[in-house]
DNA sequence: AATGTATTTTGATCTACATCAATGGTTACT
DNA sequence: AGTAACCATTGATGTAGATCAAAATACATT
C-alpha cells in the first residue's frame, strides 16, 4: 500500500503528463472519481478537448478567488487545496480541503463568478476545464451531464453532512468525523487510509471544523494519549479507527 | 404589497390549479424562481409533462425521509417545508426552510436515495418531478440543463454561506442574518420583505442556526428593546432592516 | 367553554471551548 | 549557516451561550 506522499514530495503521477500531452484523462490516477466516470472513447476524448490547460500551483498559490470571473471549473491531479469564504469583515471560513478527483468552482455557476477562493496546500496538479463548453458538451453526451448532477448531488450532501457536524457535533467528534473522512478519501485514491501526512495547518482544521486551533492540539493529543493515534507534526498514524468511529458518532456527551 | 399569509391560511395562488388541470407552469406565481425559469411554450409544456402530480401536505406530514429511495424532485407551490438530517444517535440538523419556486431532494441524485427528510411546517402545495424523466429531459432541452445546474451550483454556494454563519458568526448576527435572509426571499415572492409569519418554531430556528431556543427568545426580545423589529408570537416585522444588517455583518464583537 | 398540550419567554446556573500567553520545534529565506 | 517567520503545544483564565427550571401564553380537541 501507498504511503501519502509529503509535502516535500511533487504529487504528480508520471513524468509523462507534464508533457505539452493531450490530457489524457484515462491515464489519470483519478479519473474515475472524475469528471470522466461513465465517459468512453470518443466521448473522453471529446472532454479531454475541452480541457483548456493543465496548471501546477505552489504552496500558498490562489487558483481563483472570490469575485474572480467564473471561466473554469478545477479538476485536480494531485496535490490538494483548501477553499474559503469570508465575511465582510473579514474573517474567514475553510469550506473544504480538496484532493485528487474533486472538482473546485461548483458553486460559481449560479452567478457566474467564485462565490470562494481556492489555494493549494501543496504542490498542486489541476485541470483547466471550460465551463462554457462543459456545459455544451453536457448536452451532447448524456452521461456527462449525469455524471455532472451526480457530482453537484453529492456535494450538497456533503454540505449538509458538514452543518450537521458544525451544528449538532461537539469539538472531540468533530476532528474524530475529519480524520475518519481524510481516512476514507485516501483510501478511494488507493493511498494509505491508516498512514498520511495532513497537508493544511493545526489552524486550518480548526477553521474548518469551527473549533480553536488550540482544541484541536489539545484534542490530538488526547486521541493519542488514549491510542486512538499517533501523531508527528502533520504526519497522522489512525491506530484504532474503530474506536475513533465510536468517538465520532456516539459521543456519549450528546 | 401582499403580507405573507399566517398558517391558518391555505397558500395555494388560485382555486384552478387545485383542479385536475395540467400543471400549468406558467400560472404558477414563482415559475420565475423554479425549473422552468428560461424555458418557452413548447419546452414548458414538456416540462409539465414530467410533473407526476401535485400534492398538498399539512403541517407536520413528511414529503420524504433519509433512506427513501429517490423518484422525485419536489418543487414547492406555496407554503413551507424543513429539511434535516440526523446522527445515528439521533441528533437532528435542520439544513433549511424552503419556500414557494425551491426545489427539494437534490442532494439525493448522488445516491439514489435521499439523504435528508423534508416536513411540511404548514399547508404546503407541491409538484412531484419524476427525477429519471427530468434527467432525460434535461438532456433535450438545454435550457432546463441549464436552469437546473444553476439550482444546484446555487444550493452550494448558499451552504456555503451557512458554514461561515455556523462556523465564525455569532449567536446576534446568525438571528439577524437569518431574519434578512427570509426577509430576501418573501421580497422575491412579491410577499412583504418586512412584515412576515414565522412557519417555524423558534426551536426550529435555534436548531438550525446552532443556537440554543432560549438564545433565539432572548435575542428576539434584545433586537425588539432595541428598536429593531417588533414580534407577536410568529409574527414578525422588520423596523430597522439598516440596523438588523449592521448587526448581521459588522458586529463589533468579531 | 374547558381542559390538556405545545410553545414562548424569562431567570439562574454551569460548562465547553475560546482566548490570552509563553515556549519550543520546523521550515523558509538570504 | 544563520536568522526570521511560522507552526505546534501546553497552561491559565474568561465567557458566550447551553442547560435547567418554571411561569405565562397560545393552540387544539372535545
Amino acid at each position: 500500500m501507498k504511503v501519502m506522499p509529503d509535502s516535500k514530495a511533487i504529487p504528480i503521477p508520471s513524468p509523462l503528463h507534464q508533457a505539452c500531452e493531450p490530457f489524457a484523462c484515462e491515464q489519470c490516477g483519478v479519473y474515475r472519481l472524475c469528471l470522466p466516470l461513465g465517459l468512453h472513447g470518443g466521448d473522453m476524448t471529446l472532454l479531454e478537448s475541452v480541457v483548456k490547460r493543465k496548471e501546477t500551483y505552489k504552496r500558498g498559490q490562489l487558483l481563483f478567488r472570490a469575485g474572480d470571473r467564473f471561466d473554469f471549473i478545477y479538476a485536480i491531479r494531485g496535490g490538494s487545496v483548501k477553499t474559503s469564504v469570508c465575511t465582510p469583515d473579514g474573517r474567514v471560513q475553510i469550506t473544504g480541503f480538496h484532493v485528487a478527483g474533486e472538482l473546485l468552482g461548483l458553486s460559481a455557476l449560479a452567478s457566474g463568478e467564485y462565490s470562494s477562493e481556492a489555494r493549494a496546500l501543496e504542490t498542486t496538479s489541476v485541470c483547466l476545464v471550460e465551463a462554457e463548453r462543459l456545459d455544451e458538451l453536457a448536452q451532447k453526451i448524456p452521461s456527462l451531464q449525469y455524471q455532472m448532477m451526480k457530482i453537484m448531488s453529492g456535494q450538497i450532501r456533503q454540505d449538509e453532512e458538514l452543518m450537521l457536524l458544525l451544528g449538532r457535533r461537539n469539538a472531540e467528534e468533530r476532528l474524530a468525523e475529519y480524520l475518519i473522512g481524510l481516512s476514507r478519501r485516501f483510501a478511494a485514491r488507493n493511498f494509505s487510509p491508516t498512514q498520511f501526512n495532513l497537508s493544511m495547518s493545526r489552524g486550518d482544521i480548526g477553521n474548518y471544523l469551527g473549533i480553536a486551533e488550540e482544541t484541536v492540539c489539545r484534542l490530538l493529543t488526547r486521541f493519542q494519549n488514549a491510542g486512538l493515534i499517533a501523531t508527528k507534526r502533520r504526519q497522522v498514524s489512525l491506530i484504532d479507527l474503530r474506536q475513533l468511529e465510536a468517538v465520532a458518532r456516539m459521543n456519549p456527551a450528546a
